[in-house]
DNA sequence: GTATCTTATAGGTAATCATCTATAGGTTGG
DNA sequence: CCAACCTATAGATGATTACCTATAAGATAC
């Protein structure tokens, strides 16, 4: 029994034929010719090299064999039906996968987004994927994942960004540090003090050393630690100064203090970049939709920046 | 998704280039060329209007779509698999059905054939019909059973037989009968009997009306009876003759005995017949074999007549 | 950077398929 | 016996398919 040139439409024909017990009312309800039926009957016991059916007097006479086929197919064409079930499920963003690749700093913001959404859509699998601008770029560059999150999106060649929340960079201090007590500080003030800060790749670190380098500081004393938890500790305990995204602070933890650097606005945005020579699951689709109109619900208002209906229109 | 046109073969294909990640290892697998292949794929994809593989970094990457696809085509696969070990069973005889349709008195020797052949197939369906000769050939003209089994076989235009047991009709009467105690009898001495027979058309009482109008002879005393049993009780109790076929009797019945009539011999044979103008289910073909090959083990060997072999020569 | 692997696309062809119309032949019911 | 069914067969046709070869273009590995 070679299946392979066997279609669907020939299984439909067949199983017509059994539900009616005849060829011509077949041939009526899916809109054949008799002599169309007859071949594809004939054709199909060919294949199967077994009569399935047997005229008698003018009655249709089904096989044991043609029986069991029958009952084969209609299992058949319940999977079929299962599947496409599934596929509305997925098209219609209520069941699949949405990859997410964030920078470290993001996880402090992007679960007050992740939560609603998965509860809204509890069969959608969300596995996320946390590293450095480094790492989530190399991941963004082989197209791992569905969508990214950076703030300073990279070259947007094959790929759409929208933003979505202001990224503010502070300095902190511990609260006896010398400059917490004083209301006006400089750039020029801080270069010598210690800094705490993140690995090279980091976004942070990165964009904190762009300005000082187009302003001609450079920093002589410098500590890296591993994340920004490391740092907000640390600089507690009076060991150094810190730059750190707004986000990552506790709203209520006094073990330190926020300076007020006046002659520095190291302000960036968070982006979600998609690329746009991928195919974006419909999970992801529907994420970026439930952002737009989320966003200001689920995180601070302060800080929206909600650009993202640019980003989903250009998706269609 | 119009499953209509998709034949199997294209499932296969896809199935091949899930499993192994790659189109040009499926395109060497199933001995195609490497863009047969991705063109195959290419149009599942239109049909299933869903990427159900994404091509990354020279590797395949199977969709959520696309491995719920997978998993569907496995139990289809698989239905259509469990559906050709039914057709090998059904093929080898192990499974199926044997229809037999068989004059009254059939049933006093064919189920000693059948004991066996089901012990030895559990899984075929034996349905029987009995009835008597106008029944069963009114069946057999219809073609509602795979094997028919007769005395005297009707036209063979569409049907071939084979002997396969003596049918010796004998006549019987009480132990304290007038002819009983004589050792040679004639017809011309039973005439003026009272004589139970079955109902016109059936086979015995036809042989015997036949034998006797040949010769002259007219019953003038008769009395229908519906069964053989009926009449083998009536004889015994005295009621009149009858003629019946040597297998009605209990072996160990001693309410009654044969008469020795010695111008009389109304021997026929018992004949496994089947149509050849329609299709002989494998099931009643191997009964037929097995007939053949335990003929002699299942029924008392005097009476056999085995003819099997050409009847299912002529069958293959 | 080149050789070698991958997949994708274009274009062609022979086979197959899904249909049809016309027709024959068998059943059934008045 | 005829009219009205049924199914089977023959023959034809346009559409579709299953392949192919040639070639392009991107990734990998040394």
């Amino acid at each position: 029994m070679d299946l392979r040139h066997i279609s669907f439409r020939l299984l439909e024909v067949f199983m017509c034929v059994v539900k009616t017990r005849s060829i011509s009312e077949t041939a009526r309800q899916l809109h054949l010719t008799q002599p169309t039926v007859s071949q594809q009957i004939k054709r199909l016991q060919e294949t199967v090299n077994e009569p399935l059916v047997m005229v008698n007097q003018q009655r249709i006479h089904v096989t044991e064999a043609g029986f069991a086929l029958f009952q084969t197919c209609q299992q058949v064409f319940g999977h079929f039906d299962d599947y496409q079930d599934y596929l509305a499920e997925l098209r219609g963003g209520e069941r699949g996968r949405c990859k997410i690749a964030m920078v470290n700093t993001a996880q402090y913001i992007l679960p007050k987004l992740l939560g609603p959404y998965s509860n809204l859509h509890p069969h959608v699998e969300l596995p996320l994927e946390i590293g450095n601008r480094a790492e989530v770029l190399a991941r963004f560059e082989r197209g791992e994942d569905d969508i990214y999150v950076f703030s300073h999106p990279p070259s947007l060649e094959h790929a759409k960004a929208g933003r979505f929340l202001q990224n503010p960079l502070v300095f902190i201090a511990a609260n006896n540090h010398k400059l917490a007590s004083k209301s006006h500080v400089t750039l020029h003030d801080l270069v010598s003090e210690r800094f705490l800060l993140r690995e090279p790749g980091s976004a942070t670190r990165m964009l904190f050393e762009s300005e000082l380098q187009s302003r001609g500081f450079v920093l002589s004393n410098t500590v890296q630690m591993a994340s920004n938890e490391a740092i907000r500790v640390a600089v507690g305990s009076g060991m150094g100064l810190g730059v750190v995204s707004r986000h990552v602070l506790p709203p209520h933890d006094t073990s330190f203090c926020m300076l007020n650097v006046e002659d520095v606005n190291l302000a960036s945005h968070w982006y979600f970049v998609v690329r746009t020579d991928r195919h974006l699951s419909h999970a992801a689709r529907n994420f970026l939709k439930f952002a737009q109109l989320n966003l200001e619900q689920c995180l601070d208002k302060q800080w929206v920046t909600n650009e993202l209906s640019l980003l989903n229109e250009s998706l269609n």
